[in-house]
DNA sequence: ATTATTGATTTACAAAAGTAAACCAATAAG
DNA sequence: CTTATTGGTTTACTTTTGTAAATCAATAAT
């Protein structure tokens, strides 16, 4: 039933509003055709399809539909994370911060931070 | 010119057949008929389209064209870990590490590894 | 020479994704 | 009451992706 797949890029501009609280219809025009340009219609298609897939639900306020997410921020980013591991590292996350390394995307406050975030991982898996 | 965007999981498994050696077309459809159950003629669309787009190339060897990655596969992998950096994680590996902490994607053995590479990569950047 | 095999191209069709104009129903405004 | 506004739905068209049958051309086999 939720054989559950990545989000578009199209499918995460909306679920990030949405991630910042509830929306309705017409609030989520306002932001994203000014955010990204979408027209109204644009917008109300984008929502319904993803209604359609599950990934956002709706309660009814009167006339007015109120749109909110249906999985979390977490649940779509750890997704979205363990299949890039999965698919391009074979599933390790040292191989992952290595190539990060490698190509200098890790700052000597990255590297830091990284220090306490194992530090209190350890402490945690005890 | 290269507005480059992210492999689809078809395209991917093309690349990693590509990333082993170059292949002909004939020798592509063997390994992906078997590993992936496509037919030829799916196998030869793939490759078109791909080598439209510009992720392939081919060399021709008489009336046979032998095919190959443009880009590497560290190219690509670091390119869709940043951009999963950025959209998921506000371009913080910290952050990205973090989550797969929180939800225990984080064996001893990957903390022990990580500890490894930051080591390595604080004198690397010295 | 004729035919089978091999390598490659063309054509095709359906599903998903991106984008939006037109249209309708309920309600608020004049 | 008419009419304009607001919230929402229907319809539609294009591009990209997934999947593959049918066809063609060069060569190897009989």
């Amino acid at each position: 039933m939720d054989k559950m797949y990545a989000l578009s890029a199209s499918e995460w501009k909306v679920m990030e509003v949405l991630w910042q609280k509830p929306h309705t219809l017409m609030e989520l025009v306002a932001v994203l055709e000014k955010s990204v340009g979408w027209s109204k219609s644009t917008v109300a298609t984008m929502v319904r399809r993803m209604e359609e897939k599950g990934i956002i639900s709706h309660t009814e306020q009167g006339r007015t539909k109120i749109f909110c997410p249906v999985l979390s921020r977490e649940e779509v980013t750890s997704r979205e994370t363990k299949s890039l591991l999965r698919r391009a590292y074979n599933g390790s996350i040292g191989m992952l911060v290595n190539a990060m390394a490698q190509s200098n995307t890790l700052t000597k406050a990255d590297i830091d931070e990284l220090y306490e975030i194992l530090k209190k991982a350890e402490e945690e898996a005890k």
